[in-house]
DNA sequence: ATTGTTTCCGTAACCGTTTCAAGGATTTCC
DNA sequence: GGAAATCCTTGAAACGGTTACGGAAACAAT
């Protein structure tokens, strides 16, 4: 009803503002201005306006008030994988704080690659969004520094803001809201839960040059071992990725290595910590009578295989980005940064060892 | 550089294709041309805008090219919830498949509540997707149908399309892609399994009346019994949610009434498997000793607990959704369909009763 | 040399909003 | 009663692209 009859075409179109304008009998500017925050109006062309825009099934095209207006109303996220769990409850933090705000959520993955993650920012950077989350864990070497600062300025150009999440600053000269969450803290009281369980063999499973998630956990396990007076092995640091399969492999190849040096496990997630238990009792040693373990998130695999671990607040990560992000954009001033907080949830996998078996 | 002196301004701007132009010296609509699709141009013109392109780091703005070509390219997706690993996996599909297309993923999430996926698609429609994906559970009734049917409308007057994934059609009215799997043919091998190794009285556990994905679940069951010459028990089938605490209550709730009066549990998905499972051996009820149980969806949990289950293409889900919406997009003719298959994982969780306990 | 084709490029009219300067209608004040 | 202040409302210029249309140049054919 009421198309423009000048406009004919096959399928049916939205409706515009100046329809509900000519509808309503009031301009243009007079609709815009009503639909968009309460602009004084006398209560019978609102009301007049209101009905026509009922009436038409009145939708705003986003894309011409983002072009007009300068503002589009959307939160990016880029994250390793939607499927990883960690990232998971981060995104859905940041999914439920955005609809809060009536912002809409745009995703974007990276597979964990560098290249792939500055790639995405770019791309998302065409859609001018409020801000662009990035998450977690990639290895930032001075190609990606250099980059990732240049984005973060056209960012600041387009009055978007780069929000770091579950990651330490990019440096000084690159404008970013942060927030961070305290995985040395975490890795700290993980190892020092063994520690004080009598554990003086720790095998640290996770290690990864140059990934800051990976290297703020080291550092927490090494104060750890040095704060117990424990001398730290490096050999007992051992590579590979934050997924359940590298958990096993790790375990695996260190098992068929000769027997078992160690008689516990911090693994730097739960997916880890159950792809080497599994390892474990593939080989016959139970948890926590052979081997004590504690993991890292908190999250479901964490209770299956009843896992001590060190819980983080994923959504609330999430939450945080966006809300100081929003912040930042209503109010200015210097980027906000904050750092959230670990602590440990005691479950079933750490069994002291006895004094004559250290 | 090159900014326009005209338009002075405390923040640095993003180039414009006026800029480009002026700084190829060419016009905005070769540079246009040149930029989107291969539209013949001299080498030189070309490589002269390239260059301008280059030097000013020129990115175009999507909304002004949404607005004028009145296309965005984009993927809406609206799940349950990013957490839930399904929906996560479905997600993950959609959002690589998008990738891979140059498409931006947009994502929202309803909470699995009727109310707020149709405020959620009523959004999406905002923002001028290509498609918009909706993903699994949900309570249909009357009021959802026809407000969905209106919506489906509207997106299709704007040239966009509805995707149905994981769940059937919405009625002939209702113009849309769909992609779904088959569930019932799940839960069908799922009971005939057990129905095969001697179980008679098999728990279903995640009855949901209204619920399409667990309705088409539970036809495959009573399916199965019925092929199998079993009488089906409606006292056996337990009404819950996809979660793993539901699994986990409705296990306990049974328990705690008697003696266990079943051999056997059918999961709508590996999340109550693994809550029920939780439940059985709190009660001292080993899995398969006493209890035999095969779950839905192939999981990470699955494999923690051993456990024999249904494989659904998660992924793949998501994939197909993005092409056939695409592929519809561009060749026209009435929406698609197709159904994706399912199939047996045998693990662990599934031992054989002896006739003598039947 | 004229005409017809091609090929490449520019002009300008949109796309659907927001917003600003300015206008008309009331009310208020002296 | 007229000027000033106040309140609503409007016309029109952006915003940054796309694209229909048409012009100019280059080349081939007559």
């Amino acid at each position: 009803m009421a198309r423009k009859a000048s406009r004919p075409e096959d399928g049916a179109r939205q409706s515009t503002i100046r329809e509900v304008a000519e509808h309503a009998g009031v301009s243009v500017a007079t609709v815009s201005r009503i639909l968009s925050g309460n602009y004084p109006a006398s209560p019978a062309t609102r009301s007049r306006v209101m009905r026509a825009v009922k009436e038409l099934d009145y939708v705003a095209n986003v894309h011409a008030r983002a072009l007009a207006g300068s503002k589009h109303k959307s939160i990016a996220i880029i994250v390793n994988s939607v499927i990883s769990p960690h990232y998971a409850h981060v995104a859905q933090g940041v999914q439920t704080m955005a609809a809060e705000a009536g912002r809409l959520c745009q995703i974007g993955t990276t597979g964990g690659d560098a290249e792939r993650e500055l790639d995405m920012v770019r791309f998302m950077r065409e859609q001018h969004p409020e801000a662009v989350i990035l998450v977690g864990n990639v290895n930032a070497d001075d190609e990606y520094r250099s980059r990732m600062s240049r984005y973060a300025h056209a960012l600041e150009a387009i009055g978007s803001r780069l929000v770091l999440c579950g990651r330490p600053p990019l440096g000084p000269d690159v404008p970013a809201v942060v927030v961070e969450c305290d995985y040395t803290g975490g890795a700290f009281a993980a190892t020092s839960h063994l520690l004080s369980a009598g554990h003086r063999r720790i095998l640290f499973l996770g290690q990864r040059p140059g990934y800051t998630t990976a290297e703020a956990r080291i550092a927490g396990y090494r104060k750890a071992l040095a704060a117990h007076g424990v001398p730290n092995d490096p050999d007992l640091e051992v590579d590979g990725t934050f997924e359940r399969h590298e958990g096993y492999r790790m375990t695996r190849e260190r098992l068929d290595a000769g027997t078992p040096d160690f008689t516990a496990v911090f693994a730097c997630n739960d997916q880890i910590a159950a792809g080497a238990r599994q390892a474990l009792l593939e080989r016959g040693l139970g948890v926590p009578d052979d081997v004590s373990m504690v993991g890292f998130d908190d999250l479901p695999p964490a209770m299956d295989i009843d896992l001590t671990t060190i819980y983080q607040p994923h959504e609330e990560l999430g939450r945080t980005a966006v809300r100081l992000a929003l912040e930042h954009a209503e109010n200015g001033g210097p980027p906000p940064r904050t750092v959230l907080g670990t602590h440990l949830v005691i479950r079933g996998s750490v069994r002291p060892l006895l004094p004559a078996q250290r």
